[in-house]
DNA sequence: TCTTTTTCAGTGACTGAATCACAGAACTTA
DNA sequence: TAAGTTCTGTGATTCAGTCACTGAAAAAGA
């Protein structure tokens, strides 16, 4: 990758960027490190402080983990944004253990931790950045909480066919049943079950790994 | 309230007090109001922006609210603490609505939220320690969706007393049932039937209105 | 190409917890 | 003491998650 390239990516990623010291930015350049991940690999666990990511291409899974397995995704990253939570080091405030898997073939850039603590520690702007950053997942996070503790199946699998559907530009989705599950912090047989059901209503149309929406207004409908 | 304890107050709560010119410190002082909220009152409602909120007696509850009316409990405010998210305007990353009703009878110093949000723009220093207050009750929020979503109600009824009672100091709980399945998102028939099961093993005595634990050892066994 | 293996989806039985609809007991207040 | 209110107990029901297993479809290997 190319050094013109980073630059332009942290200025349009880092609002200070252009307030750092002509050292801070070499640093910064220096240290970032272009990193491929593979589909489905494990990119942070809770333990180290992993640094931030910027996604360029693919997408992250945030999501925490229960002791016998059982996985909530949180949200998710998407290309242009930032992983601020697997900066642990950065946020010592954020004491819970967050996962971070690569949903599918994913570029980013990392910077250490430690780089970004050191700036983060010198420059308020900085600090206040970071912050910012994680704070506004607070809110995602929130949104995910209310879905699973308020709503029934039915309404969440319509909200969550819609939103997919509106974020991929497309009426079909490609995901199995089990990622579903994992994205709306359920189980496959009951996303099965629900989708089984939407399909004998003719709001869906299901095929393996594959779902089509045949009625969106209707769908929509169940979104209230 | 005196003033003089009024900006021993302010001095113990805020790192950034001897910071503030005096002029900000005569604003604060003069604009802080001294209020008393019922026990039992709504102090905030996710609409207009409250402001910050000190507690000196008493305690908060902090939540969020179904349409339906259910009401998931995030975390409790006691004395020395104070409630950010109720300064919406202060923190625009924080979209979600939260509640806020007083527990008890409670004595609390109210800071308006412009007064606040003054300060934070000109001052870095206040505008980190708004956003660190409130991300540090991320982790409680955290903490408290992995009790629901991941564990048993006998595990987190467990805890609850074990927390509670270290918490007074005592180990006669004076909560009802319906208070306690509000604090731990849950329902009181499904409380007061785990309650039942807890004496019927001689591990607490329940009484209108409260719960005496009997075996500690056992009860925290179940917690682990 | 034809197996073999792996991944994905369907299904019935079961369990835990939330909800509903009561009833009765224990305090409060008039 | 009566009447009202608050708190608790209980059975029936529903919803979602879990378990155990099956078959179907796709991918990988021979």
């Amino acid at each position: 990758m190319e050094k013109q390239e980073l630059i332009e990516l942290f200025e349009q990623t880092f609002p200070f960027w252009n307030n750092l010291s002509v050292t801070d930015k070499e640093t910064m350049c220096r240290t970032a490190h272009h990193v491929h991940f593979k589909k489905g690999m494990n990119i942070h666990d809770g333990n180290e402080c992993t640094g931030v990511i910027l996604v360029r291409t693919g997408s992250l899974r945030l999501y925490i983990l229960s002791e016998d397995g059982k996985e909530i995704t949180l949200y998710r990253i998407f290309p242009g944004e930032m992983c601020m939570l697997s900066a642990s080091c950065v946020l010592e405030t954020v004491t819970f253990d967050v996962f971070v898997d690569s949903e599918e073939n994913s570029d980013c850039v990392v910077i250490g931790g430690c780089i970004f603590e050191d700036l983060s520690r010198r420059m308020s702007e900085v600090k206040i950045f970071a912050l910012e950053t994680a704070l506004s997942r607070f809110s995602d996070v929130m949104w995910v909480m209310q879905q699973i503790l308020f709503m029934s199946m039915d309404k969440r699998l319509a909200i969550f066919l819609i939103d997919e559907s509106s974020k991929r530009g497309s009426d079909i989705i490609t995901l199995t049943h089990e990622q579903i599950a994992k994205y709306m912090g359920s189980a496959r047989e009951v996303v099965s079950r629900m989708l089984k059901y939407f399909s004998s209503e003719g709001l869906v149309e299901v095929s393996r790994g594959g779902i089509k929406l045949l009625d969106k207004k209707r769908i929509r409908e169940l979104t209230f």
